[in-house]
RNA sequence: GGAGAGGUGGCCGAGUGGUUGAAGGCGCUAGUCUCGAAAACUAGUAUACGCGUAAGUGUAUCGAGGGUUCGACUCCCUCCCUCUCCGCCA
């Protein structure tokens, strides 16, 4: 959400930054409902002085055993009117908000105007593709042949999309989890178990309500969604919290797996892992003061790259155009990994600093050292990694001729074992 | 799921219709005292929105929402949550 003091202040930036970011742009209604708001809101005040005021002279009266009558007939015409006038603020006010919640954020000017994923500009690259003499196979032929994910079995017992990771398969997914997260608690991040359910304000506050509620399962009986992504419940730790300056910046990875129902995907794009309904996921949150959110947003994106460098990956790194962003970010960074098998980049991270977007909706604060006026937080997030895709761009990077698989080193230790097949 | 109790400021805790934004205590901040610290004493210590350059001022907020009333923390209704006991259960 905006600040709409801003956007009254600033409105022709709003309307900057909606339009680069290729969306309808309500800028103007917002102004008209803010100025019949206040309007509301002072006239209503006004009266509400007025009954407070009298109210109290009837009780002096009626203390003294005098007749009030007069002021009380009085204040019966100004409830009235005071109920009115709220009931009007009221309709006017819910406009408003529901027109503020669907205004996206606004893009960071260090980011590159454009409309379609081909504006995006690769801004870095790691590694190289590997040298070998043989055809590399896609991995959903690999995983098959060493019998290690089942992804027939798993429509059988949910859908598609729903992978069954089976022996090393599933040992290796294990090991992925620790690794990830080993690697961020080394760079100070505390790990969490959220819920793997959050309510409606908890996906209202990252953004996901109103506009999206598609992409995930919902839980209708128990008004709750399954969460697409550790963001939600992580985010949403601090909702509605006045953090200390000097807690900041605050730093959290959680392991979750993520639901999302995709709606709408087909072909190559949902072939083997590339694009399932249910995966893993260590995701990185950020809590940090709004001056040093960009710096922060780079050694986000640096704790991201290392686990792909560790990996050995060949991987390049693109820095989003304002159309291809999404609606809460203002600035985000994707990482793709380079498919052997496929001949193509998986995106398997994308970190965002969302400035005081998400922090706004949710009322996460922060008290300035020395006292003083709360201010908004930026909130940031990345993946560190999403699984499928890595264990995709993995498998096929290290396969052998005779369809093998060798571990990267970095993983022996929580592998127990250093091929596959 | 059944029965009961309860939700008040950063925390504890008073308050059952009329200056209660809210006693008292703790905590925190500043000052006095001290070589310094502790103790003691003094003062200050919520958030949001509106108006105002500002000082300031108005309105709202005692779990949430609605109702009764001239006036609600206090009465009524609905919902949410917490605790205790019972049941069920990994």
């Amino acid at each position: 959400m905006l600040d709409l003091k801003f956007i009254r202040e600033h409105p022709d930036l709003v309307k900057e930054g909606i339009r680069k970011k290729g969306e309808a742009d309500s800028v103007d209604d917002v102004l008209r409902l803010d100025m019949q708001r206040r309007d509301l809101v002072q006239r209503g005040e006004a009266l509400k002085n007025r009954r407070n005021t009298v109210s109290e002279e009837i009780g002096k009266l009626k203390r003294g055993g005098q007749d009030a009558s007069p002021s009380i007939a009085e204040m019966d015409a100004v409830k009235t009117q005071i109920k009115s006038l709220d009931d009007e603020l009221k309709q006017v006010e819910e406009s408003l908000n529901r027109l503020l919640l669907t205004l996206p954020n606004i893009p960071h000017p260090s980011v590159p105007e454009g409309k379609t994923p081909a504006d995006n500009q690769e801004i870095a690259k790691w590694g190289e593709p590997p040298v070998i003499d043989f055809t590399p196979k896609p991995h959903w032929d690999l995983v098959q042949k060493l019998d290690i994910i089942d992804f027939e079995r798993g429509v059988k017992v949910a859908g598609a999309g729903f992978p069954i990771y089976k022996g090393p398969g599933a040992k290796l997914q294990r090991a992925l989890i620790n690794f990830f997260l080993d690697e961020a608690y080394a760079k100070g991040y505390t790990e969490i178990q959220p819920p793997l359910m959050v309510n409606t304000a908890s996906a209202t506050g990252t953004g996901q309500l109103p506009d999206k509620e598609d992409l995930m399962y919902t839980v209708p009986k128990d008004e709750l969604y399954l969460v697409p992504t550790a963001e939600v419940p992580v985010t949403n730790i601090h909702r509605d919290e006045i953090l200390s300056e000097e807690q900041l910046p605050i730093k959290y990875c959680a392991y979750t797996p993520c639901f999302r129902r995709e709606a709408g995907s087909y072909g190559k794009d949902v072939r083997g892992l590339n694009r399932l309904h249910q995966f893993d996921k260590v995701e990185l949150v950020k809590f940090v003061h709004p001056g040093v959110s960009y710096n922060e947003l780079e050694s986000l994106r640096t704790d991201a790259e290392v686990l792909l460098q560790k990996l050995g990956l060949h991987y390049r790194v693109l820095l989003m155009c304002s159309g291809d962003m999404g609606f809460t970010q203002s600035k985000k960074y994707d990482l793709e990994v380079w498919s052997v098998g496929q001949q193509r980049w998986l995106e398997v991270s994308s970190i965002s600093n969302f400035e005081a977007f998400q922090a706004r909706r949710m009322n996460i604060r922060f008290r300035p050292r020395g006292g003083g006026k709360p201010e908004i937080v930026h909130t940031l997030n990345g993946s560190g990694l999403a699984f499928p895709r890595v264990v995709a761009a993995l498998l096929e990077y290290y396969q052998t001729p005779e369809g093998k698989v060798i571990v990267p080193k970095a993983l022996h230790k929580y592998t127990g074992f250093e091929v596959i097949g």
